[in-house]
DNA sequence: TCCATAAATTGTAGCGCTACAAAAGAATGA
DNA sequence: TCATTCTTTTGTAGCGCTACAATTTATGGA
């Protein structure tokens, strides 16, 4: 682009490629594009000048004279573990498959999410996946003004446009009963403070009702720091046992609460499950590889990518998908945990 | 962009927003790109009218006018654990207190990575910011060609343009003197197998050769399968166990290895670290947390990250940095493992 | 009042590419 | 041989924006 000091750097274009291979630049364009169009013998001649000179077309460039975009964005809000590794793998390979590339951003707080879709936007993208359903108000007024293709992933329902994930209370409801058929009875609940997103907030209120129609009670509650990893869990077992020192069992939010609740365990000497059995969320690798294994509730996150992207190029190609809701599912693993 | 059936969306350029206001597109693009050009009221105005018409700027056609671009690329080969979490914050933190924006791309191969190279590449971002020095040929000689800054992080070297990281020899070092001077003797070494990026390739000769100058056997090795997490833990004690059964400590690649390790003594009930010391590598969150805390080596990744863009930031401004190597130093953390 | 200077605003041209239509070549049948 | 059709290639125009130069407007002194 810009030569630097010292640099041989001569920009290649289209054009060039076109001079070398001796046909006009619109063959060169439609090699790339529209390989069908061009003859063997041609497409095969240009493209070995285009590779030889390292040539990559501009998709700045193309996108502006097109209108159209290959490049979709997906803003994850961690990567401090494994939870969205498949779920990314899912978009990857769903968007090469279509021929497609997706590029990330990372965004911990919905301000900083609100940044990434603008650059995002910005850059022109086919489309967004968002996770999760809690955004700045002015991210989602953007969205909906610039009529982007949009996908809300992990929740049921969004208030944006299209949205792909599976039941949380469903899972939630899942994991109390298999405790309860097992016999527990004074049931700890750990969530996340301030989280307004669905993905969270809808399990508590399904707690509070599973346990009261057992005749239980549902007071055993602690909310945890978004920011917290394993940390949450000593902190979390430690006001639960000032609630209820009886506590028999506690459903986390995370895999990772739900480990770092087994290291507090491991620490104070009790037995899981014997004195305390540990439910996670998310079946992340270190739930089958600790001891004792995490039961968990397995979100079908490689599904969840696959169709979110597949969402998106179907919109950009022009089917009329508007506030398509898609369930992915989950599966309930049980292991010695509980 | 494309209007979808049923939708309103009509495509705001700077011309829109120029009408609406009364000023000419110029103006618009200057109180974007350049604001001190524009009087302070006219400014207000053309930026309220933006807001309220959701405009965003088009990447894409101020790139190809201006021949610079404010978009980083960052690629990174993992995010199934967080080693390269405060990295990638280091790079974000950075490059938004200069004005620029970080996008990202996951490669957990050469291959995929050479395509994030040409997805990047087609952006005509700024500057290109990898993991490790172990590139395809191919990608090598499209960087050098295109003559786009390139940072290669975690590493002291690399064969395309700057690079930042730590001495993984000193480190190694490091961790192998805290085992002798304890008075372990019959240490384990697990590396990764097929891996040829210096990363973790240079601790293997450094191994051999400290032990080799305690007149020390160094035959304790074994290779571990770079897509194994937690799990090539276990296998790695296995093998390293029908070696030498009278194995006392071991060093391992990454701390999610080593916690692998530790959840394996857990199993068979042995010690640590009286049975078997375990050291990690990476400080990440679960070194802190496991029982008995991990030993590990801290890289100051966060750093890492601050300078890969500052980097890629001084090039494009025109600082003549070609070349450039940056140390980031790390510091040996030491636990109740070993 | 007029002229010099600074501040603010505005045309013009073109970045690299692709949609579209037009043109040129090749192949077919009568 | 010459229309007719299909295949392959090529101009033209313009996508939305910004560098740059040119122009208009304000400011200040003599």
């Amino acid at each position: 682009m810009t030569k630097g000091p010292g640099q041989t750097g001569t920009v290649v274009t289209m054009h060039s490629i076109a001079s070398a291979a001796g046909v006009s630049p619109m063959t060169v364009s439609n090699t790339f594009r529209h390989p069908a169009r061009v003859q063997e013998e041609t497409r095969r001649r240009v493209m070995r000048i285009a590779a030889e000179m390292g040539y990559v077309p501009n998709h700045a460039a193309g996108n502006l004279a097109s209108g159209h975009s290959r490049v979709i964005g997906a803003i994850i809000p961690s990567i401090k573990n494994s939870s969205f590794y498949k779920y990314v793998r899912g978009m990857q390979d769903t968007a090469a498959a279509q021929g497609y590339e997706l590029i990330l951003n990372l965004a911990d707080t919905a301000l900083h999410e609100q940044a990434a879709i603008q650059t995002f936007i910005g850059l022109r993208v086919a489309g967004i996946a968002l996770v999760g359903d809690e955004h700045e108000p002015a991210a989602i007024d953007l969205l909906k003004k610039t009529a982007i293709p949009v996908v809300e992933s992990w929740v049921q329902a969004g208030p944006i446009d299209m949205a792909v994930g599976h039941s949380t209370t469903a899972a939630t409801k899942a994991i109390l009963d298999v405790l309860l058929a097992r016999g527990y009875r004074q049931i700890g609940f750990i969530g996340y403070e301030g989280a307004a997103s669905r993905r969270f907030t809808e399990r508590l209120p399904m707690y509070r009702s599973v346990l009261a129609q057992s005749g239980l009670s549902s007071d055993l509650v602690h909310l945890a720091d978004e920011t917290d990893g394993f940390g949450a869990g000593p902190k979390a077992l430690d006001r639960l046992c000032r609630i209820n020192p009886r506590i028999d069992a506690v459903i986390c939010p995370t895999d990772i609460v739900a480990a770092g609740v087994l290291f507090e365990c491991g620490r104070r000497g009790w037995r899981v499950p014997d004195r305390l059995a540990v439910a996670g969320w998310g079946d992340y690798e270190i739930a089958s590889e600790i001891t004792p294994g995490l039961t968990t509730i397995q979100p079908n996150t490689y599904e969840m990518g696959q169709q979110s992207v597949a969402m998106i190029i179907d919109r950009a190609i022009g089917k009329p998908n508007q506030g398509q809701i898609v369930d992915t599912g989950f599966r309930l693993i049980e292991r010695a945990s509980t």
